[in-house]
DNA sequence: CTGAGTGCAAACGCTTTGCAGACAG
DNA sequence: CTGTCTGCAAAGCGTTTGCACTCAG
């Protein structure tokens, strides 16, 4: 956990904002939860244990650290899960979301890079290093699939 | 355009299903477009003409279509984006996303196999490989912005 | 004829917003 | 004190659904 409240506290004024009760709540929940959360899951989790903590006010907070940085949001079928941006030492990182049990993995940006590299070179495309979405079969759900997976 | 009625009806049939004037235009309509597609445009175009047609025709339609394969859908930032599935030789492909345009280009499936077979080798996950969308800068707006691609 | 498909309108789930009051600084 | 932030409640947006009617087959 990289943010404790004096940090915290710091970088927000810097921006001219303020470090409330909520926030903290929100993004020391949200680091607790560890991976990819819906609003919906993060707001049962604050609200299970803060009833007072409104549904805006998640959003709003998830919005704000977004724009700070210190959360990414992505947008996996259909939905929109967030998590804590640069989370150790992973940095920048792309997600296999597994269309059988649901599951969202990190791949490192650098296996990215030489498809990033064809792209700039044939199509003169400049892809972003991260929020990169990839659906498939992961590990668990693929075995004993056969090599149905390009049908 | 690689529908004709006929061969559309006897899709259709095959799946025990009518072919109607509305599911006619508004494939019709899908095809002139040419590209990609949300609901509200397309629901534009074909209530300009037809305005009859409701716009829950227009998504039980796509819906319908998708279900045949003849029409795929892709969830491109935030907004769902429907195209003619198989157009012409494309077959598989890819989305390229500019940030900042919002143009959508396609990649052939075959750019993605050795980053697809690193991602089965090193982490056992068999991608899928359509609807993989990547976001970044497209030839004419990555120009002149210097090589910061990867910052 | 038969029932798959349609239009209508209302419901739905997720997200955003206006407002008055609360509290961090 | 100041004005940022909160909780509330209601609106907004895109999408889905129940219903009676219509029309393709």
């Amino acid at each position: 956990m990289s943010h404790n409240s004096l940090d915290l506290a710091r970088t927000l004024h810097q921006s001219g904002h303020r470090l409330t009760p909520q926030r903290q709540i929100i993004l020391d929940t949200l680091c607790e939860t560890g991976g990819h959360v819906t609003v919906a899951e993060l707001y049962e989790r604050v609200h299970g244990r803060f009833p007072a903590i409104d549904r805006s006010t998640v959003y709003r907070a998830l919005d704000f650290f977004g724009a700070l940085g210190l959360v990414s949001a992505a947008g996996i079928g259909g939905a929109t899960v967030y998590e804590v941006a640069g989370q150790g030492e992973h940095g920048r990182h792309h997600h296999l979301v597994c269309r059988d049990c649901g599951d969202i993995g990190h791949v490192p940006d650098d296996l990215f890079d030489d498809f990033a590299a064809r792209l700039r070179d044939d199509y003169g495309f400049v892809a972003d290093a991260d929020s990169l979405t990839i659906s498939g079969l992961c590990r668990d759900c693929g075995v004993g699939r056969g090599e149905g997976g390009k049908g």
